[in-house]
RNA sequence: GCCCAGGUGACGAAACCGGUAAACGUACUUGACUUAAAAUCAAGCGCCGAAAGGCAUGCGGGUUCGAGUCCCGCCCUGGGCACCA
């Protein structure tokens, strides 16, 4: 026998899979189909490290198991190859980033190759390919044709290292998400998606699917739904005078505390405004509202503490006409609701807190009002529209031109796609916020599509979250190139049945990709509203220490080493191996050691099989538990106890003289989704000639799941003092009269009856003394 | 502050409905094989104790014949949201 030798191995079969198109999959209305996806990744020039693999090799398993069960399984690969490293890398050496992903690409699929994942890879996609981008922006004028894509001057979040304007999405504790820089407000006119206009849409949409609860919670607190009124409080700009003119509305989830209400607090923003439209605030008061607002800018950290100025008006409360005083606030933030609320310290931490500093009154007890008599109920949600445009080089030109006499942005015809990038001379972005294609004059200048005109192009581009947003429709028809991809495949292959990916895509690119999909949806171009019907979310893999692997700080660990030193299969089953798949792990290159030598034993094992044994009834038992709990902890995702099940039946099977051929081939089948290579070289061995990818999974029988002899405890006052062995069939009274008659148990009876006795089907007997 | 995970040997972890806590793997100890090492195989491996036995799943209570698992009150770690009215 030839000594287990991955490197040759793994080649030999990666290369037949390749060659005999093992996992080309075509549309066949005759078979079920199960679409399998993971999250493609960004070509980094640093290429895979070790945690790439863990959810990629968690859905190979999940799609090679599916296959064998006779499902016709699309399970795609692509790129997503837009981004800020690849352009700032261009900016450094000042090669194009097309190129430079061209050969990070090439990096990646040899190391995805490599671990033997079961691709299709005829349907890759590359989403800065013109190919590809072209439908990017196809899909984007459908939603300007739709009125979901606007351009707006507003205040946006800019990054001033990455001298970028960020989504809402993309800022973190008021700093940018991806170097940590804080982040700047400035007024820009960017194109906005109305994603809040689906709003509704995309919270009603999380009760259709089966998400693993911490992504669905994620996504409804981003969305963040809330109910309340709006009251309208009218105002005395001057006490003691009757004012019929002025009044303020606030917002509040609790209208029903209407009548605790000892003040009305408004923000610094609607204060500034009510001084532009001419009240006659005194300079104090201005002063205050000006440092307000200008602090707000600069700091976001910390909350501050509360302050206040009382401004002098006063508002009456229009359910029982108190008069109640108007404060100017910083705790009452212009962006949110009416900027304005009603104080009720009695109900209100905030507003107690607020009252006591300035001795305002706090009502403690007050009737609760029924609320349609003092609002209009509303709904308010959290979520902002999406920042659509960046001012950066590497990303999908935006396919509008601004024709003056046309009346504004006029969309290019379908026949003028892809709106391929230009090459520039220089990637640097600049201080002013414009694009590097701002300066390419010739290409800016243009002709209106409609009149035929001047016109200047859009020079900003897509968000990386452009590509994203729609890749899985284009994996059911990936080559087309006469729509985004046809019906007819979408209808066979959408919806994802299992999606999985990390946790930090859970509220950009879920939320955004679900967002395009329903709009897809909505105007019949997708057969499903909701794209995902799972998704589940797998944990990190950290370095030793427990921190981040990342290139500065030198702990990443390189899947190249790994495999040339133990081969795919056994990096693929220790990942597997390693702790629950939804939680953090921590990587550590002693665990290789004990998976490499399971499946030492497990290649070891071929000498001893023989076509046909005697029966062995414990093997038998073994095996049908094994394959029972191996399917059933692949669906679960438990894959480390799938792992150490099998391990424990190799165990036993490495004790026995003979082994039968029947029950090593059930051991490589449901072992092969973990080792793919080895699997098939023992497969081949045996003297098959098919692939293992199609064998039919394993039946086990209920029945033979069931031991035959049992050890039972027997417990006395609760604690273990005794076991004995029965056979499964054993009656209940048998079984007690045995456990009394143990000699151990008549010693810590000392002769007396025992007061109750209660026996545990199968598992225990406990005696009551 | 609110929401969601989690806390078990030296380490990664099991224990699915309340039923023998520590399966599986690593590390370690001893032995076999070997001139030797590696590899492999065998035995041991929570703590205290000579033993009988006692103590053990973050801490303190409770329910139960029986609690890692359920209930009440805390502590700690990770993640998300956050003056959101």
């Amino acid at each position: 026998m030839k000594k287990y030798n991955p490197k040759k191995i793994e080649k030999k079969w990666q290369k037949y899979w390749e060659s005999h198109k093992t996992f080309q999959v075509k549309e066949d209305v005759k078979k079920e189909k199960f679409y399998s996806l993971i999250e493609f990744p960004y070509p980094s020039g640093e290429g895979l490290h070790v945690g790439h693999p863990r959810p990629f090799t968690a859905m190979d398993v999940i799609s090679r198991k599916k296959r064998m069960e006779g499902k016709n399984v699309l399970f795609p690969i692509g790129f997503d190859s837009f981004g800020l490293p690849t352009e700032n890398y261009a900016i450094k050496t000042g090669k194009a980033p097309a190129e430079v992903t061209k050969k990070n690409i090439a990096n990646f699929t040899r190391q995805l190759k490599m671990l033997g994942y079961s691709f299709d890879w005829s349907r890759q996609v590359d989403t800065s390919n013109p190919k590809y981008y072209k439908w990017t922006q196809w899909l984007f004028l459908q939603f300007f044709k739709h009125d979901l894509a606007y351009k707006k001057n507003q205040p946006i979040n800019w990054c001033p290292k990455d001298k970028i304007g960020l989504a809402n999405e993309e800022v973190v504790n008021g700093c940018c998400e991806r170097c940590g820089t804080p982040v700047e407000k400035r007024n820009k006119e960017q194109w906005m998606l109305a994603i809040t206009k689906y709003a509704d849409k995309l919270l009603a949409g999380l009760q259709n699917v089966d998400y693993i609860e911490r992504a669905r919670v994620q996504q409804e607190n981003w969305i963040g739904k809330s109910e309340g009124a709006e009251i309208v409080f009218p105002l005395r700009m001057i006490p003691g005078q009757s004012d019929d003119k002025h009044s303020v509305t606030v917002f509040t989830t609790r209208p029903d505390t209407i009548f605790g209400a000892t003040f009305v607090a408004v923000s610094a923003e609607l204060a500034k405004k009510w001084v532009d439209v001419g009240w006659q605030a005194n300079e104090d008061i201005k002063k205050y509202i000006e440092d307000i607002l200008a602090h707000r800018k600069s700091s976001r950290e910390e909350e501050p503490e509360k302050t206040g100025v009382e401004a002098g008006i006063v508002a009456i409360n229009p359910a029982n006409q108190k008069e109640i005083p108007v404060w100017i606030t910083n705790y009452v933030l212009g962006e949110v609701g009416t900027g304005a609320i009603m104080g009720v310290p009695a109900d209100d931490d905030r507003d107690k807190e607020f009252a006591e500093k300035y001795n305002l009154p706090i009502i403690e007890n007050y009737t609760k009002a029924g609320f349609e008599d003092h609002g209009k109920r509303v709904i308010r949600y959290k979520l902002r529209d999406w920042v659509f445009s960046r001012q950066r080089y590497w990303g999908e030109p935006i396919p509008l031109v601004n024709c003056v006499p046309c009346g504004g942005w006029v969309p290019l015809p379908e026949s003028e796609l892809p709106l391929e990038l230009p090459k520039v001379k220089k990637y640097q972005p600049t201080d002013t916020g414009e694009s590097p294609l701002a300066a390419m004059e010739k290409w800016v200048n243009t002709k209106c599509p409609q009149c035929g005109g001047p016109a200047k192009r859009e020079t900003d581009t897509m968000p990386n979250w452009a590509g994203s947003s729609w890749y899985f429709l284009r994996y059911a028809d990936a080559h087309n190139d006469k729509e985004f991809a046809s019906q007819e495949k979408l209808k066979y292959w959408m919806p994802v049945d299992w999606y999985n990916g990390g946790m930090e895509h859970v509220v950009l690119h879920l939320l955004y990709s679900r967002f395009w999909n329903i709009f897809l949806h909505d105007i019949g171009l997708v057969p499903v509203s909701e794209p995902y019907a799972k998704r589940t979310a797998h944990g990190l893999i950290l370095a030793k220490g427990g921190e981040k692997m990342s290139k500065s700080k030198g702990n990443v660990v390189n899947p190249d080493e790994v495999v040339a030193q133990y081969g795919a299969d056994t990096l693929r089953t220790y990942i597997m191996f390693m702790g629950p798949f939804d939680q953090a792990v921590e990587w550590d290159d002693n665990g290789l050691v004990g998976v490499k030598r399971f499946l030492d034993k497990v290649w070891n094992l071929q000498e001893k099989v023989v076509p046909k044994t005697e029966l062995n009834l414990k093997l038998q038992t073994s095996l049908h538990q094994t394959i029972q709990k191996v399917g059933e902890d692949i669906e679960g995702m438990r894959f480390n106890t799938a792992i150490s099940k099998m391990m424990e039946l190799v165990n036993e099977m490495s004790k026995e003289e003979k082994l039968s051929a029947d029950y090593y081939s059930a051991l490589l089948k449901i072992l092969s989704p973990f080792a793919p290579h080895m699997t098939e070289e023992l497969w081949g061995n045996l003297g098959n000639k098919k692939t293992l990818v199609y064998q039919s999974w394993p039946e086990y029988n209920p029945e033979l799941t069931k031991e035959s002899t049992l050890t039972i405890a027997i417990q006395i006052n609760g604690k273990v003092r005794d076991e004995i062995m029965i056979d499964a069939d054993t009656a209940e009274d048998e079984v007690k009269k045995l456990a009394l008659a143990s000699e151990k148990v008549q010693k810590w009876l000392e002769g007396k009856e025992p007061k109750k006795v209660i026996y545990v089907k199968g598992k225990l007997v406990s005696i009551v003394i």
